[in-house]
DNA sequence: ACAATAATGTAATATTATAACATTACATAA
DNA sequence: TTATGTAATGTTATAATATTACATTATTGT
């Protein structure tokens, strides 16, 4: 089956962010659950801080957030919780922003493509076939197989540009 | 004119690198001469730096090869010149490696698709409408402006799959 | 020769990430 | 139910990447 999802694509004003966190956290949960992992308390607490938006969030800022709560926290408490989530495919890493935002669709793990607004920040995931069977067809001729890939555009969202349609 | 280059593809044990090394030099200095820009010696020993292979090349590595001619070298020396490369189009940083690799193609300034072997490290680029063309499709459904893109594939290239066709 | 600008020197520091080893919590099998 | 192995976390230190700020020198255009 063709995949063509457009995930927390950018929606403004008008979005109860709330409900983003709320079910990110609730498919985590089950998501762990079913996989037999833990989601400890660590692990939900940078998850929702990730999830705090949907623009990229950096480490050291998730580090600062965790220390008002236990000052003990220090960056491996940060990049270890950053490892679990992104190998459970729960969070993206943003290469070009060194910054992480949470997966909207981690019922499967995948990379996906990322498309950040330069002015509000604001990250649209798509996860397109169409795309990567592209790239495949690319590095096909020249005999390279794909493992792994990152696809980060930039540029200005709908929203930001103040166009209508 | 719709492009679709491949630039510096794995070309292994045949290919003699002193040519891709000479002929980036000497597309770097037309370009850098018919743009009125200055290919100072720090820029211009940089950019060879960059072209001694076909991996990406590490800024701090960079900076020790730099300091063992001249001492007085430091990070800004780097970045400064790397600044100024990456401006001109004459190198690209990849994003996922903090490294940057020479261009193939200075003659005009793009940002190119990366596959990267996980193995040797060799880096192919890419230069292809066709895959720009489908981004700015799927950009164009959220009404989103492309003003950037990062496109890094790792995986595995021919030789080191040890395939023959 | 002069001023304006570009490039480089220099020191300090910011940001991002990992290494190494100790300790604690959790699961489970004897 | 305690012994034991594994997973998770604590803790300290440091590595790796990159930038700021300001001083100095080189180059260009007048």
């Amino acid at each position: 089956m063709s995949k063509n999802k457009s995930i927390s694509p950018f929606k403004p004003a008008a979005h109860k962010h709330q409900e983003c966190l709320h079910s990110a956290m609730k498919a985590a949960k089950k998501h762990c659950e079913s996989a037999g992992l833990r989601l400890t308390p660590i692990r939900q607490r940078v998850l929702e801080l990730v999830w705090q938006s949907h623009e990229p969030v950096k480490a050291y800022d998730i580090l600062d957030e965790l220390k008002r709560s236990k000052s003990s926290s220090a960056p491996p408490t940060v990049y270890r919780a950053l490892d679990f989530l992104l190998e459970e495919g729960l969070v993206h890493k943003i290469e070009s922003l060194n910054a992480y935002v949470g997966c909207g669709n981690p019922e499967d793990v995948h990379k996906g493509q990322f498309f950040i607004c330069h002015d509000c920040g604001v990250v649209a995931e798509l996860d397109d076939d169409e795309i990567r069977d592209l790239l495949q067809k690319k590095a096909k001729r020249f005999g390279f197989k794909i493992n792994d890939e990152m696809v980060e555009i930039k540029g200005y969202c709908q929203e930001c540009r103040g166009i209508k349609a």
